[in-house]
DNA sequence: TATATATGTCAATATGGCTGACGTAAAAAG
DNA sequence: CTTTTTACGTCAGCCATATTGACATATATA
């Protein structure tokens, strides 16, 4: 690490380091999310449909609750997105087996076609950078947005194991 | 790379790792931004306000067509945010020397202020991450980011050695 | 039975995008 | 010197997405 500290303290970045990471962040982000949105407005929804989509797909009858954490939003403004998606027939609600207070959220046949749509067009950015970048970088990319993360954030990560800390590893 | 690729196809990245990546991404900027946004609320300003002190402190004296390059919004958009910035004393406006339409802008002490603290919060996040990663982490960091640009967001680093392609390096 | 939880909904408000139309001053081109 | 283009601003209206607060319903749990 002896590039990233000045002089006495390791933890006060160059001001070159600190505003390349931030811009390399923050110009990213914006191309990556460019093209889904373009898509998405076809469909005259936003990127708040989108992330309803990625979530339920990736997690296939989770409950409004668990999406509520992830997204960091209020039920309100989740209702309006997911209301709008159950009614168009993008997901379906069911109630729960366990807890019927519960509605268990899936994508519908048309869901998961939207879904794809959307994936495929970042990983094909992605695997563009994988490739261009190689393995090592990738290992790397992966390990500073981890700790990125807040605590909080970083445990959804646990189960895998190349992102723990060395020292947790047994 | 063996690992980034499926079978025969070496541009299609195993779901798993898509969705890592892709989850990276979102968690790590979501945390990366909620607590600049905090700050910002207690002088009623938002994200856009952050993006545009934080260029304009970049690049001192920049025109307000730079910014609207950068930002990607509309005139319109910028302006709303920008004349609020000037009129509460955050940056300061002068006629450009050589063309006396542009409308040069600079931080003035007040927007500097606002500026360091909202860099400070964001300094210590990324140098936190830096160090428990490691110098090869960080380097990777940065070519994966630099590879999921756009072309055109490419080139505003094309000054930094370490993002160019090893085979345009002389 | 009483309380807490999961979810939904109504209403009001704010931010930050957008389009379209129009205006002014200054530079550049004819 | 006139015309056109450029840099910038502004008014008006629209839309998406977020917020807070209050209230309702069904179900689980103490």
């Amino acid at each position: 690490m002896a590039d990233v500290k000045s002089g006495a303290n390791p933890l006060f970045l160059r001001e070159e380091e600190l505003r390349q990471a931030m811009e390399l962040l923050f110009f990213s982000y914006r191309d990556f999310t460019a093209e889904p949105d373009q898509i998405l407005s076809h469909y005259g929804f936003g990127r708040a449909h989108h992330r309803v989509i990625y979530f339920v797909g990736r997690h296939p009858s989770m409950t409004v609750s668990e999406l509520l954490d992830i997204l960091r939003i209020t039920k309100q403004s989740l209702s309006r997105v997911l209301s709008q998606l159950v009614r168009e027939d993008f997901i379906e609600q069911k109630p729960g087996t366990e807890d019927r207070r519960q509605r268990l959220l899936k994508l519908t046949e048309k869901g998961k076609k939207l879904e794809s749509e959307l994936i495929e067009n970042q990983r094909r950015r992605i695997a563009r950078a994988y490739r261009i970048a190689g393995a090592d970088a990738v290992a790397g990319f992966r390990t500073v947005l981890y700790n990125l993360m807040d605590e909080d954030g970083r445990k959804r990560f646990d189960h895998i194991e190349a992102l723990q800390p060395a020292i947790a590893r047994r």
